[in-house]
DNA sequence: CGCAATGTTAATTCAATATTAACATAAGAT
DNA sequence: ATCTTATGTTAATATTGAATTAACATTGCG
């Protein structure tokens, strides 16, 4: 589904705000909005979306000083950001792409051409926002990427199985999974595995990482606590 | 200087080709060209250039179709593919970005806009494109140009397959590249060859370079790493 | 205490990968 | 074209190391 994917649509139009937000849910994409350039980059902090679309004529801060601000905050360097222009205005299409810019669109705006488009810039940006799946907690770094857990600068190579298992309980540091909940993510479904097959994965990563990490939480199941 | 990129440029009118040509020319960038997607995949096979701009609408095979074909060749897929249209056919835009498109031009095409645009198709290329040229790890050198990989001042001499396959293992070292993933990188999409075929190449980068540069990832994959 | 849940170790099973050699195909040479 | 060699692929078999289990030990809560 699309909703894996958020955008912010930023316009000082509500018509044209109204009519992006309408076709863009429609795609199943989810959708936030801003009315102009300072209030875009107070939601982009907040929502954190993975694409930006900007109308470059706005009032007091247009598109371009808007998209500058944006790429200048940590968080956003990988957003994905579309300006939306009227056909003319060659220059802006130059300054766009100068200030870090991804696409423009062109209004007027046909909505085939808009969900295509947009379709098109999120696979692109994908790349590196996958990228980004590391989790890092208590010296303990998770680097799916490499497939490796780097624990105070030294790797550390995990079979497949005992890897899956720390990712899950560090995915929600605290939280307590259930055996079941444990042999459903990491196994899968159907496979049906002895009952101390998680207790030996469980001393293995014990002994690679150090005793403390896993504890277990009697006749519940187990936590990754830091 | 910009002549570090080449341009591959696809149209069956002369007159554009010639125009497109001179003002890339005058940027400094380093220009090749083709009259129809046939020749076109033949010099870009040949060229390898980093950007190619395709004409949609060509006789015989159109702009689609060829980028289509481009794609499927596994030394492209890195490649920034950009569409020139005019300015109405907005079905081409679509098509277009489906198949793999990184951007569109419309006609007519004014110079500036033109540079512009190409600088920004570029420098999002790089990232990819750049590191292709020539990577240095370990004592390794793998020089795309020339095609060889220069291991402690000593050229070896690897066929197609098993550059590649070292290459993209050495794009990004450290980093598990799945089964699937290389399949799909170094043989290219519809191909299927066994999974043996993968290990087979493996083995025989792993006698001609030594046996610790690639590492296995049981379950997942293989890495390069130094 | 007594019992059920969990821990531990080592042995076993099993699946993924490695290896080799045979076969197929493409590229070059004559 | 034909021969020749380099490259690519497959199939059959071996090997490795991860995953699982079995057997027994320990824990901790009612």
């Amino acid at each position: 589904m699309n909703s894996d994917y958020k955008i912010l649509l930023v316009d000082d139009e509500p018509d044209i705000l109204e009519f992006l937000s309408y076709n863009l849910k429609k795609e199943g994409y989810a959708v936030c909005t801003a009315n102009n350039g300072k209030e875009a980059i107070v939601v982009a902090k907040r929502e954190n979306p993975h694409l930006i679309i900007l109308d470059v004529m706005m009032p007091d801060m247009d598109g371009i000083e808007t998209c500058r601000e944006l790429r200048a905050l940590p968080g956003l360097k990988d957003v994905m950001i579309a300006f939306l222009t009227a056909r003319s205005e060659d220059y802006s299409q130059i300054a766009g792409f100068e200030v870090g810019a991804d696409d423009y669109i062109n209004k007027p705006i046909k909505p085939r051409v808009l969900i295509s488009r947009i379709t098109a810039l999120l696979r692109r940006g994908k790349s590196t926002a996958e990228v980004n799946q590391k989790m890092d907690l208590g010296g303990i770094r998770i680097d799916r990427e490499r497939y490796v857990v780097v624990q105070d600068g030294k790797e550390i190579n995990l079979p497949k199985k005992e890897f899956e298992l720390l990712a899950l309980l560090a995915s929600k540091p605290g939280k307590v999974f259930t055996r079941e909940a444990i042999l459903d993510q990491v196994w899968g479904g159907e496979v049906v595995v002895g009952d101390r097959t998680i207790d030996v994965h469980v001393r293995k990563l014990r002994e690679k990482l150090g005793e403390d990490f896993i504890r277990t939480v009697k006749g519940i199941g187990y936590k990754f606590e830091f």
